[in-house]
DNA sequence: CGCCGATTTGACGCGACTCAAAAGCCGTGG
DNA sequence: CCACGGCTTTTGAGTCGCGTCAAATCGGCG
């Protein structure tokens, strides 16, 4: 998202999350030990950020997830999506009282969760898992910016444009290498991740696959004209600097 | 502005910034040393991220500044304000080649800088203050989220009324104690902060202040009727669970 | 087949932007 | 002391993007 190197470097950098590292490096025994899950949750559901036993760190392996803020009155606003395999945890979870969103999955997910000290203490055991922490709070507040430069400043089809592009380098980075990649979000999450209605959404899309940008279908979705796409939001050319 | 407990809980937390630990736990000599600088900005300039030999860091110890992200046709985006005093630091370094917004004073400012890597030791041998940049980073994670919440989900109206609540409180906390405190933002300021027009958030304004709500006049402002104006955006009232 | 959630489509209205110009507020210099 | 630019804040009029409300259509799925 604000890294501006394209789709390779992406897949260099977080295509291998790090959670693959705690798996392989520790004996199976050790995980059990650990209390370390793995376990498949059903699209739509939150992940818990704490048991009877304190605070829980959860990591999406698969599928896609978001992290949201909602009010009672039914207002939402989706701060980030997760896209499993990019090497994101869940809560990363902060120490004091702190209000955190929640995380919720949009599809099937098989989530990995381990006990926040147990991971604090993983990684100052392996520094490589506690360096791959610190980045991904990195890449995360990175994005945090972007969106909401996205959200404040730009108008619906720009932000639409600028989100399908941000989402097809991360899937596709993660996924398959044509144009095309797997795109599980309902309008409605779109919409709340944005910041407009579902309604304004469809008709924006309606618009793009008129003019041949995308092809967007159950789940699936295509960039077909990713020039015109990313020209229509300056992707990558936000001036981060001055 | 995300951790609901009053002016009270923040000034306890947030009062006393971490860089008067780094300045008075080390011995004068030492800080020359360490090629840590004090100087004076005016307002409107922008801290420098790096300079011949290395990312620097810095620390905002009295006066306002912004983060913001700007494009070269114009728009600015403000991520977040920071307010001396109040314990965040200024650039707060990413380690790899992300691009990150700029920080700006709004007024003019005392800052500290010191190196990057130069702190990084500090932190080692402080954990106090490795513990104080962990949970500014977390606050100020918090506040992007509560950011993007506001600017997504609410109108021009709900989103000044929590800017100014959640301004008055980190204001307050670090200064007076009456309802009126310093808030040296042009109306431009608060517009790029909730992605809107000068021209609209005047008008708001102007209309909080014939209902009473807020005075506002040169660079002091006091927020008459704070119940108002909080139960007008549900300030601490965002369920940021579920 | 019938239900339910998601996507579409249409009509309508308001909020917020745009454009433009006036008025207030300095600091500066003649 | 007042005139003079350069900001910022105000004010007004006109417009359009986008939200709102509501109903229809499209698919899956039991």
């Amino acid at each position: 998202m604000s890294d501006g190197e394209g789709p390779g470097a992406a897949a260099a950098s977080g295509g291998a999350p790090w959670a693959c590292m705690l798996l392989e490096g520790t004996p199976q025994e050790r995980l059990a030990d650990l209390q370390v899950t793995l376990a498949t949750r059903p699209a739509g559901s939150d992940l818990d950020r704490r048991d009877d036993r304190g605070r829980l760190v959860s990591v999406i392996l698969d599928g896609w997830a978001c992290r949201q803020v909602s009010t009672l009155d039914g207002r939402r606003q989706i701060v980030g999506f997760i896209i499993g395999a990019d090497g994101q945890a869940g809560t990363w979870t902060a120490p004091s009282g702190e209000r955190e969103p929640v995380v919720r999955t949009l599809t099937a997910c098989r989530v990995l969760t381990l006990r926040a000290g147990v991971l604090l203490a993983l990684a100052q055991e392996h520094p490589q898992i506690g360096a791959r922490l610190a980045r991904s709070a990195q890449i995360e507040r990175s994005r945090l910016h972007a969106s909401l430069f996205n959200v404040g400043q730009r108008k619906a089809r720009e932000r639409i444009a600028y989100l399908l592009c941000d989402l097809a380098e991360r899937a596709s980075a993660a996924g398959e290498g044509d144009g095309g990649f797997w795109l599980p979000l309902k309008q409605q999450d779109i919409a709340d991740a944005l910041g407009m209605t579902s309604v304004h959404v469809n008709r924006v899309l309606q618009r793009f696959r008129a003019q041949g940008l995308v092809q967007i279908r159950k789940g699936a979705a295509r960039i077909a004209d990713r020039a015109a796409l990313a020209q229509l939001c300056d992707y990558a050319q936000v001036a981060f600097d001055e």
